[in-house]
DNA sequence: CAGCATCCAGCAGGATACTG
DNA sequence: CAGTATCCTGCTGGATGCTG
């Protein structure tokens, strides 16, 4: 899932891409933002997305240290997400890619009329 | 090898990713930066891209309107590859990751000494 | 040189069932 | 509820050879 030839680049800028360079950390991350999240919720907000591939991809976000993750000891159990530092500071370049979509794709799309 | 059902969002930003969340092509964007460049150039450049790769997400790229093909009629051929306006804009963002990347990927990597 | 066509292996990722 | 385990399929992407 995550590509170890990227990670052990000796280019900083590669590594970067081999942590968040797929289509689901950024969603993911984006979704959650600044709050905390559980698991259940976070499947039911992200369209398309298995289980499995959720679990995988908070488990690498975790170890990457983009995000925390809180088990709590009770049943049902209880599990929390939130943004570490570094996934909070990856959020205004998130920001960045929506405006910067916003601005460009318009004009190469075909125009809806509702 | 670009997910539709992303491309197809009503979300701006999950069409964003769509566009640009794999691991290539933040890759071949960053590689390609402001200068114009041909297909071989950038096949030697980026480490472990095949070739058949490499023309997919350049077509891509190209569709997406993130760069221009230039094909000169001449054997052997030439064709040069530059980035559009909106590929161009993409480029600080790509800095960002780089600058949010070493800040904060150091923390947490084993360190080395040289 | 810059692709395209073809073939093929490996793995991503879906579905389902089970557990603490 | 939040996973894990298992199975299975389809697609990604590598290798090779051909062409204008």
């Amino acid at each position: 899932m995550r590509d170890e030839r990227f990670c052990n680049s000796n280019c900083p800028f590669t590594r970067a891409i081999g942590t968040i360079g797929n289509k689901w950390k950024p969603i993911i991350i984006n979704v959650i933002g600044t709050r905390t999240i559980r698991f259940g919720q976070l499947d039911s907000i992200i369209p398309l997305i298995s289980r499995k591939v959720l679990t995988e991809q908070l488990k690498e976000l975790e170890e990457d240290g983009l995000l925390e993750r809180l088990a709590y000891k009770e049943l049902p159990p209880r599990v929390e997400y939130k943004l570490s530092e570094k996934g909070l500071a990856f959020l205004p370049i998130l920001e960045n890619i929506k405006e910067w979509n916003l601005k460009y794709e318009v004009a190469s799309m075909p125009q809806e009329i509702d």
